[in-house]
DNA sequence: GCTTTATTTCGCCCGCAGACGAAATGAGAG
DNA sequence: CTCTCATTTCGTCTGCGGGCGAAATAAAGC
């Protein structure tokens, strides 16, 4: 009585197209509030509003109050990894994704995961950006200059440094903000990272992204 | 358009009461026909029925014909887990159970999971039983007969050899069928082994359980 | 063949979750 | 203070999914 009320909850919340919508939604991005939420959702402000209460309430989304906004996120990774699960469930039979992924996920628009975080780590290694923990945020260097330059990104369109962010299950910081941003278009551009279907905020480092990143390494 | 609705599918289905009893039923056992699992529901069988066949086009359960009946068992292991992650998020805040022993799960009515691998490897090992791996069975031998004599199980009332299951995880037998069965049910009755609360199919070596198979593996 | 038992299909009813409009609250901006 | 924008609360309506009774199907026993 007690056990199937607990998981029967917290899918109920999950098994709403609206709810889902939202989730959805908040999976891929940073953090959403109110409005935008409903527009995606294709919903009225105050429906979407109840929803997200609930959603609140049942522990999938967290909530903060900026201004007279309040943005939703997934503060939760298990969340994260649940949604994907039952994705997963759902189209078994059809597509055969044994192990998924997850060593390089979307992380809030920038990379995370073990990979992301060995891909900071090495870029700090060849001395292209410094991290400041202090401040949580990585400073890039001239040298790092230079080679986002050989990656169409221009540092100088940005402030002097980028948001480090304290990954979850590494527990160790990677590149965020806009430079984290900008890598990972530029690597997805150049086929460095594919995002698999079917797969929730995972990506996938290719062998020509392999390589390019173990000849960045080698130049230490 | 597409994920979202993949996990909303699947959400909705484990989120409904009666199918959520139903679902919480088959965990604990082998599997169950439509009227038993309409009585632990709470429903008619015909309303189970259609349930049932949703879970089943839904992928959570499967359905085996046998005579006039259908059982129904939760064929995926997957399936488990994600029930018991939904039942974890659930409570968040509340109890803090932060890694679910899943060392030892009841597997269709009897003991499965790492330390069941691990007991019965040393019921092998201690010449109570051999394994035959050619017909998937353990059979029983004579110090086995006289320690099963201990736990006030007669090995006389039960055919010479009992099954050996594949574990999902482990890869590799133990023991099931009457054996296993049996094993179980002395073990609890003991204190070797009980489930905590708000756990599914977890079961927990005791203290009592630990000396007592350390002893019986001393005894080789 | 008929009977019994298990399950599914059909058909209808009903409650309530979810949807929106309107109004209230809150939180800047000017 | 007022105006505006974002969000919540209130009140109300409606659609549809889940529920059951009745009937159809299936499978075994006699």
């Amino acid at each position: 009585m007690s056990l199937a009320h607990h998981f029967a909850h917290t899918a109920h919340l999950i098994g709403h197209p609206s709810r889902a919508l939202m989730l959805d939604a908040l999976l891929g991005r940073d953090s959403l509030n109110v409005t935008e939420l409903a527009e995606t959702a294709g919903i009225t402000v105050q429906t979407a509003s109840v929803h997200l209460d609930k959603l609140r309430r049942g522990g999938l989304v967290e909530m903060e109050v900026r201004g007279k906004n309040r943005f939703y996120r997934i503060g939760n990774p298990k969340v994260m990894d649940i949604l994907q699960k039952l994705a997963l469930l759902a189209d078994k039979g059809k597509s055969r994704v044994e192990q998924p992924h997850q060593k390089l996920r979307i992380c809030y628009g920038h990379m995370a995961g073990e990979m992301a975080v060995s891909i900071s780590q090495s870029l700090c290694e060849a001395g292209l950006v410094v991290l400041d923990c202090a401040n949580e945020h990585y400073e890039v260097t001239p040298a790092g200059t230079a080679w986002l330059n050989t990656l169409d990104i221009d540092a100088a369109n940005y402030p002097p440094h980028s948001c480090a962010c304290l990954d979850w299950t590494e527990k160790t910081y990677h590149i965020a903000g806009w430079l984290g941003h900008e890598m990972m278009a530029a690597f997805a551009v150049r086929g460095y990272i594919e995002q698999p279907a079917h797969e929730v905020r995972a990506l996938r480092l290719t062998e020509s992204g392999r390589s390019y990143l173990a000849q960045l390494r080698a130049q230490t």
